[in-house]
Order: C-alpha cells, then sequence, then structure tokens
DNA sequence: TTTCATTTACGAAATATATCGTAAATTGTA
DNA sequence: TACAATTTACGATATATTTCGTAAATGAAA
C-alpha cells in the first residue's frame, strides 16, 4: 500500500461524492450531477476528472470513446483521512470536542441518536 | 454582523490555533509556536499574519514597535462553520456518519465518552 | 549619538487550484 | 461515405496560497 494519503482538493472531493454513490460514472454524469449545486463548464469537469487520473484519484476504463470513471480512493479512508487532519488543525487534536460540536450544532433525528448512543455502549464496553 | 464568513486557509487556521490557545501574541510568539510542528521563515508568518489581519481574521495592536495580535473570529463559530462545510463536501450531509467516524477511529478516554454520553441524552430529552 | 538587533512593510516568485477555449478523435447516423 | 454531435486532449489563463528576500522603521544598548 501507498505510504503516501493524497489529500483531495474541494473540487475533488465533489466529484469523489459523486463517484462514492453512483460507483461509476462517465464525466457527462458526474457534470450533470455537479450542475445541481455548482455552476461550471464541462471541460472544467473534464479537466478536473483527468488531474484526478493523474493522481491515481481515480481509476478509469478507456476502451470505449466514453471513458467510465470510478473512484479508486475509499470512502472511509478517505473521511477518516481528513477528519483527522480536521482534528488537528481545527479541533487542537481533541477528537471529543469535534463530536461534542458535531453533535451540538446539527440536528440529529431520533433514530440517529439512537444508533450513536449504540456506537457509545459499544466503546464504553471495552 | 457581517454576512459573508470567511473560510480560513489551512496555515491561517495554524496560527488561529495559536491565538485562540495564547489569547494574545506578537508574530514572533507565533512563529516560534510554529516552529514545533513545521518549518517555515520569520517573514513567512509575518506575511501570513498581515493577511489575515487585512482579511479581518486578526486584531492587532500597533501602537507599540513590536504589534500584538488577537484572533477575532471565535473559535466555536469557526470550528462550527468548517464543521458544516466538511459534512457537506465529505459526509454528504449527514452529521451523524461523521460522529460515527470520529468516534470509531479515534480513542476517546472514559470521560470524554462520559461526556459525550452526557450531551447525547440532553438531545434524546427533547 | 551611533550601532546593532528586531520588527514591519512590501514586492516578487513559486506553487497549487480552478476555469475554459479550441482542436482532434470518435462514433452514430443520414 | 460524409456530416453532426459528443468526447477527449491540451494549453492557456486566472485566481489563491505560500514562501521569502530586501529595505525601512523602531527601539535598546554601547
Amino acid at each position: 500500500m501507498s505510504t503516501k494519503t493524497i489529500k483531495p482538493t474541494e473540487s475533488e472531493l465533489e466529484i469523489l461524492q459523486v463517484l462514492w454513490v453512483k460507483n461509476q460514472a462517465t464525466v457527462r454524469e458526474v457534470h450533470e450531477e455537479l450542475l445541481k449545486s455548482k455552476e461550471a463548464g464541462y471541460t472544467t469537469t473534464l479537466k478536473l476528472m483527468q488531474i484526478m487520473h493523474e493522481k491515481g484519484l481515480v481509476k478509469r476504463d478507456d476502451s470505449a470513446k466514453t471513458h467510465i470513471y470510478q473512484a479508486s480512493v475509499s470512502k472511509e479512508r478517505t473521511q477518516k483521512h481528513l477528519l483527522g487532519k480536521m482534528i488537528n488543525t481545527v479541533f487542537g487534536g481533541s477528537s471529543t470536542e469535534l463530536v461534542i460540536q458535531a453533535l451540538g450544532s446539527h440536528k440529529a433525528s431520533p433514530a440517529e441518536l439512537e444508533e450513536i448512543q449504540q456506537l457509545l455502549n459499544d466503546l464504553k464496553q471495552q
């Protein structure tokens, strides 16, 4: 496994999110999805995805004219990495502080609270 | 109050963290602190802090030769803002997913777990 | 007061990121 | 086959971020 973890940029993350949901997608499909939340030209999306390919953030099948892209970094691993980074640069190293902020500022449904409660119980067991 | 929330860059956040802890500090003090975790020239830190001042991220008392800086954005407000951003760009809008990842990947002490439990109970009440 | 160390101001360069126009390649279709 | 639409490749530009060198200002010390 590679020792160097690549940090996707803001735009790259937007694209990764689409790929994580769709699993596979063409540039066109990703682009259409991005348009729902932001303004951008098609070739901008294309260029970004090409750069991501160079960086190894995505794989692609270019056997046909229309290339098919797939994320090559896992959602969980990326989330974990960026979370760790944020805990350090924004929360002074305290993951608890982050959790408290997150729970405090963003409403969670009863079901979600229950899910977190479960996890908390598990952690307490050990 | 200003409607536009400024997003500090990576380097600016490092500086803000020092200021949040020290409350007040000179460029020299901030710089010494940064040196513990990264390599940089003094004038680099100075320039960054000057730019932060232009942007309104910090206040300063320049009545004496050596200026004294202070964060002008609160830690909580900044954390909340960046957390919200991360929930959107990395966790597809789910704060619960973020909390679960955070609890799962980073060990919390029993005392911290208890603190989180308390908060969770409060949230369940409502 | 002169000298020295420190600090600030400022500009410039280096790097990273984002955006887009244009041309070439590809493929389906008239 | 030739045309039209789509897609890719590529280069150029714009903008943001980081870094640092140099000079001027300041204040303390000799």
